[in-house]
Formats: structure tokens, C-alpha cells, sequence
DNA sequence: CTTTAGATTTAGAATTATTCTAACTATCGT
DNA sequence: ACGATAGTTAGAATAATTCTAAATCTAAAG
């Protein structure tokens, strides 16, 4: 188990390179229950550093993503989303809001070695998206 | 089976909706094997039709999307690619040099009624993404 | 054959998301 | 303290896509 406070997996809390403002903006994108886009954390971040700027979020978001501190989910044309969530996962896409949210198939090994058979990839990952109804939609 | 020519689902050859650029759109995305940008579907529509307008691709394009004539495949925060295949089928992309191909997992029900059931919601459609790589680029 | 209504197309402006640039600042090792 | 390196800033630039308003086409009605 991780512990439960300031752990990401390359860059420690030691790391320099885990400045001021990538703390930030990571508190911020692990704070949230839910998928953030980059102005919602820009917008966030700002409130706890106030002279943070647009890039500094995009160039943070980055830096956190090529360390493993926290995952992109991009969908359709809109804006990348930021996930706290780094263990492989899968999502669901309201057809109806937009809503997205999070679930997992475990067990995914042998559809990414089929996948792979039928591709000719050499397999790194594989993702699952569902298209469909959220409860909320749903219950209207 | 589907007549091999001109047959698209909901807008027939006899719909007058079905305009001269919607046409050159169409055909476009149908005589190309792998997966157009707009950009690329403009430039070929042009050599059909020179005086074809952007914005007018684009409309196009969802309008033929929204007919059930093509498909759209977006992924990362790159431009929307699309397809001229519209059946339910997977898309496998190279983390090395970004190529794009299709694949087909056969039997997704028993997958999507479990991502369903894991998400709770009502399913309309799933579709799973493989990262790896290609063999042209495993091969250098 | 005109008129009209509605839909489509056009060219270019506007918008949105993201990245780039160049100057400025902070930090680390010596 | 000094210089090197990396990070931050503000704003410009870019890329993809959508919007706008005027022009054009089409089908139906008179």
C-alpha cells in the first residue's frame, strides 16, 4: 500500500523537480472526486497560488502524467480530463450528459492477448470504453 | 447484404439531403483504406470539387456520421479521424509511431453486459482500444 | 415560368484547447 | 556569491473545429 499522503510513484516528495507548483497542481487533481479539465485545475490551482499560470498547469499536468502521479483521459473532441486514478481502469460515457465515470473490468489479460492476436500488436495496455445511459439519465 | 454501391443507411442515393458535396465527402472517405483527417478528406474532396469550402467537409461529415454513413474515431488530442467502416469494431494504436488499425473482438455482449453491470449503466455500445506496438515499427 | 420557403454552401471570422517563446526567477553545486 | 540548469510566467501562436451572415440551390406552389 501506498501511503496515504504525498506519494507518487517517481518523482517522492524529495524529487526538487516536484516543485511548488506541480504540489499544487497534483493536490489539486487528487482532491477531486471527479475528472478535472485543464482550466478547472488551472482555476483550482489558482486559488492556492495565485500567480500560477495556464502553462505552468499544462506543463505540470504533463510532467505528473510522464511520472505516473496521475492519468489523462481524453474523449470525443473535448478537452483532456485529469484522473488521480493511475492503476489501469476503464470508463463509461453517458450518451445522454456527458457524464464519465470510472469502473474496471479486472481480469483483462486475456482480451489484450486476443486484441493482440487480431492486431498483430505487441500489446502494452489495453482500455475499455462503454457508450450508454448513466442511473441519473436513466431515472429521469 | 448490402448493395456494394452507394447504399448508406438512412440517407438513400435518392435523398435529396444527400447533396453533390455530401456525395464527394462520401466517396472520399470510401476510397480511402486507412483513416482520413478532415484536413485530408478536404483536400481530396477539392480535386473533386474546387470550390468545396471547409466548413462544408465538416458539416458533411457529420451529417454522414449522423446517418450512420461513416464513423469518427477520436483519440488522444489528436484530429478526429474517419472511417468508412460503421459496423462495431476496435481500433489498436501504436505508441511508437501512431498508426492507426482496425481489429475486431468478436463477441462483446458477455464484455459489455459485465462493464454495464460494473458502471451501472444501460449499455448501447463498447469499444476497446489497444496500445502497443505496431509490427513495423517492432521490426526496426 | 416565377415566387417563395427552406435547406445548404461559402468564405472568413471566431472559438477552444493546447503549445510555444522569450524573458525572468529559483535552486543547486562549487 | 557565481554560473549552470531547470522551471515559471504572460502572452503570442497554432491547430482543430464551429459559427456567422450572405449567397445559392431545390422543391413545391401558384
Amino acid at each position: 500500500m501506498l501511503s496515504k499522503k504525498n506519494s507518487i510513484r517517481k518523482a517522492s516528495i524529495d524529487d526538487p523537480a516536484l516543485t511548488r507548483q506541480r504540489r499544487v497542481v497534483l493536490d489539486v487533481v487528487r482532491e477531486s472526486d471527479d475528472h478535472l479539465t485543464a482550466a478547472e485545475v488551472f482555476e483550482r490551482a489558482r486559488k492556492k497560488t495565485p500567480t500560477i499560470s495556464y502553462a505552468t498547469v499544462y506543463n505540470s499536468l504533463r510532467y505528473l502524467k510522464e511520472q505516473g502521479a496521475i492519468s489523462e483521459i481524453t474523449f470525443g473532441n473535448a478537452a483532456s480530463r485529469y484522473d488521480r486514478e493511475t492503476a489501469r481502469h476503464d470508463h463509461a460515457i453517458c450518451t445522454c450528459c456527458g457524464k464519465l465515470v470510472d469502473f474496471d473490468i479486472s481480469d483483462t489479460m486475456e482480451l489484450m492477448r486476443a486484441a493482440a492476436r487480431r492486431s498483430r500488436f505487441k500489446p502494452e495496455g489495453i482500455h475499455i470504453t462503454l457508450r450508454g445511459i448513466c442511473p441519473d439519465c436513466r431515472s429521469e
